[in-house]
RNA sequence: GGGGAUGUGGCGGAAUUGGUAGACGCGCGGGUCUCAAAAACCCGUUACCGUAAGGUAGUGUGGGUUCGAUUCCCACCAUCCCCA
């Protein structure tokens, strides 16, 4: 139940409050938010003001927010991210756009699994109870969201697609099984991906190295939607912001080169296939490199072939994760083999080694060393004393072709020119490129290649709150998928997460299986799906989230998407948004979609901060353990004030639920708007929701003042301050238009509003009491649109107010108010004179004034003439209806 | 090292395509109302000099383009993010 605020008030309900304090007939005198913010989220909700079918003689907009993952309450970064989403659909629904504006929850993932680990719970009903609890939260914040459009990702409603796409994917190829190398967390339990092991650590056990292991895993084909992932972020420039683009681009990393094969010396059949973009630099190789984990090396181990040291070195360099092979300030290690190749061009004899900074995975796991071209090969050349050999150079350079080499040349532009490079000296780069690749590829022992530094997909885990895998291991058919009609594969309610390993693979009955092919006895996959597949089509949902014959109708989804304008974090810049990108482009050519891309346009919000407070001894504390600047538990000094994104790592959140309880919604989400623009990073600020505050209940009392006198109409010639007052109105409405609906720039629109508002204050109090007719028909039109314009930033309030100035109806439901381009255009101007740039003074002139009036008013300026001092006037140039620059000598 | 972004009063931030720098808010100072306080309302608030009128400087630093640069170009510094 709603808790009311002891600072405005200690005993209440609705009706009490005219008792307490001034009525007029129509409102109350004072302002409070905890009586009609309840009272209109149920009158919204009544109405259904906020359900929207498909209408094909009205344009749509899909307006989407990230849907939150269900962790236990809403906090200050959803409130940003969802005020900002409300306030955009609420604009586009009153201009009128058929809205879809849904809710859901990411709700499969690990801190369910944790906490019924820790609490013996079971991890469906923790989900289930904080999704309750957020809802809850999200609806006293009276966000104008479809409700019954509402997903909860861990339902077999919706998982079962999840599994049905895996699928479809099985029968076309795109997913896939193989033994990989994978990352895995002894804490989780379970595989990791790439980036959640960023930096050789668990992403959620920052304290958790990552260890190597071997395991079959599924695999979803991203390679094979690489270039079109990359070409088609092109047609997003301008739509989703710059560095979002570049960090795709960077994460898909497609470099194009060629591959060349080494033949073994002593054994010409075999050969180790090395990728290079630089075959032009191969003249100068000093070595083939493999990776500690190429198939080479476990043949001549399985041969006796290698050396002691040799097979201690793969040994260890296996088990170290990739980043911490790699990364800077690791040193490079390597082991000769023992073993030569023959390079291809020059015929040369090259030693084959291996090294820690060689990776599988990308390309063909062996490289070529050119130290004289290439950072990390010169470093290793160095340390292990291979000789270095110049073949490239400037075309003007004037060192000899056999100076010494201090510092790798890597320049690949075309000022470079071969040199000792057989047949191919005096060529310039990249025509020895086509060359010789193409040489290569004639003889047979090269080809043009195009690497991606993006991987497949792997989408298994080893854990029990996801999707489970609809796949059947029979001894005689082999992998056989789940039939559609047994569809979902549902996950046991009784799980057990006290046993060591993976639950579902634990499971007395879940495994058990009979094959589809051959009815014999059989296995039942054990692998859960990476949440990530969850999040890749659940907007698609929204549409249709009742569908039980299919993921959802084509042709609905044809109406609704793509989406409008979606808007979240910038950390789900490269996952998130490139693996939905792709599952678009994957059910494109199923034929259930027609578009390629999903999302028009993006907004990465910024965070929202606030200073932490950070002892050298108790890490971070809380404000309240500060007392003087020091620790209260220990005394020492504290580093205060350093604004971070608040987490309660950091111990710096604010609980929004206590703010609306203080302020109201509308008040908090006012501020979250109006002290930044969306983009950046926020810093919460009690202070600033004061002022929030204040401004609402400045209008409050502005309405209050006025709603039981305004009546009347008046079409007559209006007083110049009346005059002035409606031009504020109308520009006001101009202003806020183009703020919300071309630049989503909050911040701005609600200052707009302050103004408005400042204006009518001030009008106001000119009246000294006694208002003309004119006069109360300009408040009321002024009042009316800034009732209006705030309904997208604080709905509660206007809808209160527009009700007592006697509009009628839903005012979110209602049209977005219309300027008057003439009475919105000023009579006059204030034109700054310049002299010779500088400001000198300021003239006053009718807004229609032209170019050579304007010159002459500004040279007939007293000032602008005591300035110029009888100096020659040079040149004067007009800017039209805004500046006048003399310049002089 | 590569890529991207940001840098404006005491603070958050404005400044439409190169054209009055500092809108709006916070904070601060002063005033009105009040026995008093809170709230509210009004005035002021970039810095320096000046009682004032006014003057000088000013958008991280240094250059450049231009009649005119917070805005465009080059170099540098600082901070942040991504990749290595």
């Amino acid at each position: 139940m709603w808790r009311f605020a002891e600072t405005t008030t200690a005993s209440a309900a609705g009706a009490q409050f005219a008792d307490k304090t001034g009525f007029n007939g129509l409102m109350n005198e004072k302002y409070f938010p905890e009586e009609i913010e309840p009272r209109r989220q149920k009158r919204w909700a009544e109405a259904g003001t906020f359900n929207v079918e498909v209408d094909s003689s009205r344009p749509k907009f899909y307006c989407l927010e990230m849907l939150p993952y269900p962790s236990g309450r809403i906090h200050m970064g959803h409130v940003r991210n969802y005020s900002i989403g409300d306030a955009l659909s609420c604009f586009k629904r009153m201009k009128g756009f058929n809205v879809i504006h849904p809710m859901g929850w990411d709700a499969f993932g690990m801190p369910a699994e944790n906490a019924a680990i820790k609490n013996n719970e079971r991890p469906d009903r923790w989900t289930f109870e904080n999704i309750d609890t957020m809802r809850t939260q999200l609806q006293r914040m009276g966000f104008n969201y479809d409700w019954r459009r509402e997903i909860a990702t861990c339902t077999p409603e919706y998982y079962r697609w999840n599994q049905w796409f895996f699928i479809q994917m099985w029968k076309r190829g795109l997913l896939y099984r193989k033994n990989a190398t994978v990352n895995w967390c002894v804490k989780c339990n379970t595989s990791l991906a790439n980036e959640q092991a960023e930096g050789g650590f668990c992403w959620r056990h920052e304290d958790t190295p990552v260890e190597m292991r071997e395991l079959e895993q599924w695999f979803i084909r991203v390679t094979d939607y690489a270039d079109q992932l990359l070409e088609d972020l092109d047609a997003l420039e301008g739509f989703w912001p710059d560095r979002v683009l570049a960090m795709q681009r960077n994460w898909i990393g497609r470099s194009r080169g060629a591959e060349v094969d080494f033949a073994l010396a002593d054994d010409p059949s075999r050969k180790i296939r090395v990728f290079t973009t630089r075959i032009d630099t191969i003249y100068g190789a000093n070595a083939v490199i493999l990776a500690p984990e190429h198939e080479l090396i476990d043949g001549w181990i399985a041969q006796g072939r290698a050396g002691n040291e040799l097979c201690e070195f793969t040994e260890r360099q296996r088990a170290v994760a990739r980043e911490d092979r790699i990364s800077e300030g690791v040193e490079k290690q390597g082991v000769a083999t023992g073993f030569f190749v023959v390079n291809p061009f020059s015929g040369e004899h090259l030693p084959v080694w291996t090294a820690n900074f060689v990776l599988t995975g990308y390309g063909t796991g062996a490289i070529m060393s050119v130290p004289a071209h290439d950072e990390r090969d010169f470093e290793f050349s160095r340390k292990y004393s291979l000789p270095i050999r110049r073949v490239i150079k400037l075309s003007g350079a004037s060192e000899p072709d056999d100076a010494p080499v201090e510092a790798p040349f890597t320049a690949k532009d075309d000022s470079g020119v071969l040199i000792n490079s057989g047949p191919y000296t005096g060529l310039a780069v990249p025509e020895a490129i086509a060359d010789m690749t193409a040489y290569a590829e004639s003889r047979g022992f090269g080809a043009p290649q195009t690497n991606f530094k993006i991987r497949d997909w792997g989408v298994s885990r080893q854990r029990a709150w996801g999707t489970p895998l609809p796949f059947i291991h029979c001894p005689k058919c082999g992998i056989v998928a789940v039939p559609e009609d047994q569809l979902p594969v549902e996950l046991p309610s009784d799980l057990d997460f006290n046993t060591q390993g993976a639950p579902l693979a634990e499971h007395p009955t879940f495994t058990r299986a009979t094959c589809p092919q051959c009815q014999g006895e059989a296995r039942r996959d054990t692998d859960t799906m990476d949440t990530f597949v969850d999040s890749s089509w659940y907007y698609f949902r929204y549409c249709d989230p009742q569908n039980e014959q299919a993921a959802f109708d084509p042709e609905v989804v044809d109406y609704w998407m793509p989406v409008d304008q979606y808007i979240g974090g910038i950390e789900h810049a490269v996952l998130h948004l490139i693996y939905t990108r792709l599952w678009t482009k994957i059910m494109r050519d199923m034929g259930l979609v027609k578009f390629d891309e999903p999302v028009k346009k993006l907004l990465t919000q910024g965070m929202v901060c606030l200073a932490s407070f950070r002892c050298p001894e108790h890490d971070y504390i809380y404000p309240n353990e500060v007392v003087d600047g020091k620790c209260s538990f220990c005394g020492r000094e504290v580093e205060t004030g350093r604004i971070e994104k608040m987490s309660k790592s950091r111990k710096n959140t604010v609980d929004p639920d206590e703010m609306i309880r203080v302020y109201g919604t509308d008040t908090v989400r006012l501020f979250m708007l109006f002290a930044a623009p969306p983009e950046k990073d926020l810093e919460w600020s009690e202070a600033g929701a004061e002022g929030a505050s204040r401004f609402l209940n400045r209008v409050w009392r502005l309405v209050f003042r006025w709603c039981d006198k305004l009546d009347g109409a008046f079409d007559g010639e209006f007083s110049p301050s009346a005059r002035a007052l409606r031009r504020k109105t109308h520009q006001t409405i101009r202003r806020v238009t183009h703020d919300i609906g071309e630049r989503m720039n909050f911040n701005t629109a609600v200052a707009a509003l302050m103004e408005l508002t400042n204006e009518l204050y001030a009008f106001e109090g000119a009246l000294n009491g006694e208002a003309a007719v004119e006069d109360r028909f300009a408040i009321r039109e002024g009042l009316l649109a800034l009732v209006k314009l705030m309904a997208p930033f604080t709905p509660h309030i206007a809808e209160e107010l527009w009700e007592a100035l006697g509009g009628e109806g839903i005012l979110v439901a209602s049209e977005w108010p219309e300027f008057d381009a003439a009475l919105a255009k000023d009579e006059e101007v204030e034109i700054p004179v310049q002299l010779n740039g500088k400001l000198v003074a300021r003239l006053i002139a009718p807004a229609d004034v032209d170019d050579d009036s304007l010159a002459e008013m500004a040279l007939a300026n007293d000032r602008l003439q005591a300035r110029l001092d009888g100096r020659q006037v040079v040149k004067t140039i007009v800017v039209p209806k805004r500046l006048v620059n003399v310049v002089a000598r």
